[in-house]
DNA sequence: GCAAATATGATTGTATACAATTAATAGGCA
DNA sequence: TGCCTATTAATTGTATACAATCATATTTGC
């Protein structure tokens, strides 16, 4: 039973594909865009953000940002302290194991449903994504081949058609993003196209247990990939990473 | 390497058990008074929570109250609609079928984790916890052990020590309060002291692999005393169910 | 009498203004 | 000179006011 799900079901997280529990446009808009600056790498971790001077840039309310800078502080993205202000979240070394182990746990299950539940639909969306990544990769553009197996990730959710896990994934994939900006040490991401083909083909044979296996793997291998000893700095000016002058 | 951790340690969700990462204190309240109020019955599913009431019974002004719901719409205890207002929510079969898979992915893991970290200290706290657990049970007061068995799970998480796993097991948890208090059919709820009992057990003999399968099996019990075939009706009104007239 | 359209009321969305807290700077004393 | 203290500036916390949207009730037409 893949039933899909409208806005209105009583789940509160409106349609297929917002992070953010957010009525409005503004705010969620502001959301969206921080979301994506941070996750791109051009709000460096641990840079403060204050509430006049996003408000300026997107020519918004403090209200309005405020808003969004604690809806981003529940996603994990965004540190609030108490009469200091929000700061992109600087996840340490600790965080960092903890959010792959929780991907480690949820996501073997996630590809596991979602190759039991995938439709030939689904699975040219999945293909589509993979090559994209493939040409990102193939330009050298890294940080859009990141944010596209990213992507590729929470695609494999959405198919699962589990939005509780869904919702648990995203988090954990945005919380990624900023752990790898932070900690990758690898310098090739080839593998992970490797993994992800792989996955597909699993997927193709509707190989539950296979996506599974692949997946955890593929996970545990990032875990990996990271080099847990020591921070980096943060620095970088915020005006001129974001869009609008 | 179980190290204690500060609210500063980069991690953004504050210290040891706060739910919501607020930085004040009125916000935070509002927030914990309408968890507890929602979690206890006091409120019903559906009802609305207008912001200018909520804000009057409380003393505070709008702008904090919508912080408050805002961060517990988070949770998934509220649904906002837009230009309509916040409710509270109203999880349907759908969700609760899957908020209960996905404790029974998610918790017996922690109970694992749990046992294999557990210090005498530890298991006194949770002794504490199950003998308060069974004297409201004595007494009748079934709301009163539902909250203290929702507890009974936080506490094993913080035992476990893994920040970002119980910080989801926490959501879920109070969603599950809701759900149970929607869908729940058994008339007794003695099992649930058995399979905390057993599970205290475990974690005296530090048993990790018996902690998971208890674990597990508890949950799918809990998940299996559930009428999952229609919804209840909400009703009542808001004023006199919270503190202050 | 019933249905549709309009007008009214209430509630949320947003912006602005004031108060409180914090960080930084300048000054004084040992 | 070095350190502690007090003042000042900036930023956040909170409240209030206005605008936009939606639900309800009334009116009008058929």
């Amino acid at each position: 039973m893949a039933k899909t799900m409208t806005s209105k079901d009583g789940f509160g997280h409106g349609g297929t594909h917002d992070i953010f529990p957010l009525p409005p446009g503004k705010t969620l808009e502001i959301c969206l865009n921080l979301h994506s600056a941070i996750l791109e790498h051009r709000l460096a971790p641990g840079l403060k953000l204050s509430e006049d001077e996003v408000g300026e840039i997107y020519g918004a309310s403090r209200t309005v940002v405020r808003a969004a800078l604690q809806a981003l502080a529940h996603s994990g993205l965004v540190t609030i302290e108490k009469n200091r202000g929000a700061f992109v979240a600087r996840p340490g070394v600790r965080e960092a194991q903890e959010v792959f182990e929780a991907r480690a746990l949820i996501e073997p299950r996630i590809a596991r449903l979602a190759a039991e539940a995938m439709q030939k639909s689904d699975l040219r969306r999945l293909e589509k994504h993979l090559e994209a990544e493939h040409s990102a990769l193939a330009s050298g553009d890294k940080v859009k081949a990141l944010s596209l197996s990213g992507a590729f990730h929470i695609a494999i959710a959405d198919i699962a058609d589990q939005q509780v896990l869904s919702q648990m994934v995203r988090s954990l994939i945005s919380r990624s993003s900023l752990i790898i900006a932070l900690y990758w040490r690898r310098a090739d991401t080839t593998c992970e196209s490797h993994a992800h083909h792989a996955l597909l083909k699993a997927f193709a044979e509707r190989d539950g247990l296979s996506a599974e296996e692949l997946q955890k793997s593929h996970i545990i291998d990032l875990h990996s990939g990271l080099d847990l000893s020591e921070k980096s700095k943060p620095h970088d000016s915020l005006s001129q990473a974001l869009r609008k002058v």
